[in-house]
DNA sequence: GGTACAACCGGACCATGGTCCGTTTATTCC
DNA sequence: GGAATAAACGGACCATGGTCCGGTTGTACC
């Protein structure tokens, strides 16, 4: 059992009060602005506008875009961890590795359905789109899901196949591009993880 | 079969004399900036400079970095294209149909080995990545191979699943960010394309 | 050749992500 | 409370992708 964490959840150093404040202040702002206008009309100068402040603090508090929408995105991904991690079965702790691997996925494809954009928003970026703590998380449990099911293959890459096939711009792709409906993308996962997880030849 | 060409390979409505000649013109420029800088130092104002025209052309001419890209990669995309089409087996007509989609991955990644980045940076943007003109011809290919190979699962998802195996974002960065040797890769896609293409129980 | 028109050209202009640095302010320690 | 310091702030500034439109030029047709 790994318990790796998202970063983004931890405390981190001292953070000077008004810092604090406005890094709250930003939040619930952007959360209004993307309710309002939808995660492509956000932009960080319009953001620092609309709470008041420079564009500048904004950049400081978050970094980047990227880092923002991370951090908005950051309840849904720790509520979903939590979930895999320790919620009930099939996704928590408790049923066999396979069907949580299912579950994972299907969960995942869920929540893309609904929260999808702002997901894709939030891992853009070429290579960025790899380095976020929630993907490496979620890939690390397919990785364990994947060895306690007695994989015989690379678990490592295999893992890599795996979740790129949940990827936020794929999937929506396939759904609203392709118009293939979230049921069939998600019953698709489910006979790829079945069919990867048994034994090789 | 399905002759589905690269839109981009075939000539397109007449162009003027003084299009051509600059298409060419910055075609040229820009392999040669690339080689030089690399494609992140690759300006769409730099390129219209250094062929000594307008970035209102370059843009008319290409429509968006994206597509300029799109254009330095015509090339690659094309010869690979032919080969897995027309050319020799395992590649082309003639093997199983399983032993050309493991040729079909293994070569894509061998190609990503040397043309990565040029191919990562040409596929950006979350939108654009799966309208590309070369992807969905790989992806048809997929698609049509798995029927061959009397796939008795969703093929049109399974498709999807396989082919964002080897987007190039992913398989750059498990070979640089993670030091996962493209060997490794090529036979992590084998492995899989074996494992899916079992008949299902 | 001349004329008409569509296509092309150029570069000013815009939007937006991101950086910089002089100024302000919270905090800590006396 | 006051001084010292590190952190935070703000907004001007930069780079770059992309748009626009008035002027230019190739091409077709007479």
């Amino acid at each position: 059992m790994d318990a790796r964490q998202l970063p983004l959840a931890q405390p981190t150093q001292p953070e000077r009060a008004d810092a604090t404040r406005n890094r709250a202040l930003l939040l619930s702002t952007a959360r209004a602005l993307l309710e309002q206008n939808g995660v492509d009309n956000l932009t960080m100068d319009g953001l620092a506008r609309a709470a008041g402040l420079g564009k500048g603090t904004v950049f400081r508090r978050f970094g980047s875009r990227t880092g923002l929408l991370l951090e908005l995105i950051n309840e849904i991904e720790t509520e979903f961890q939590r979930r895999f991690l320790s919620g009930p079965p099939p996704l928590g702790p408790g049923a066999a590795p396979i069907e949580r691997l299912v579950a994972f996925g299907r969960e995942r494809i869920a929540i893309l359905a609904v929260q999808g954009d702002l997901l894709r928003a939030a891992d853009e970026g070429p290579d960025a789109r790899f380095v976020s703590p929630p993907r490496a998380a979620g890939q690390l449990h397919i990785s364990i899901l994947l060895r306690q099911a007695g994989f015989d293959g690379d678990v490592d890459v295999q893992s890599f196949n795996l979740i790129a096939t949940l990827d936020a711009a794929l999937v929506l792709y396939e759904n609203r591009g392709e118009q293939i409906e979230m049921r069939r993308v998600a019953d698709g996962w489910e006979d790829l993880v079945r069919r990867v997880a048994r034994p090789r030849s």
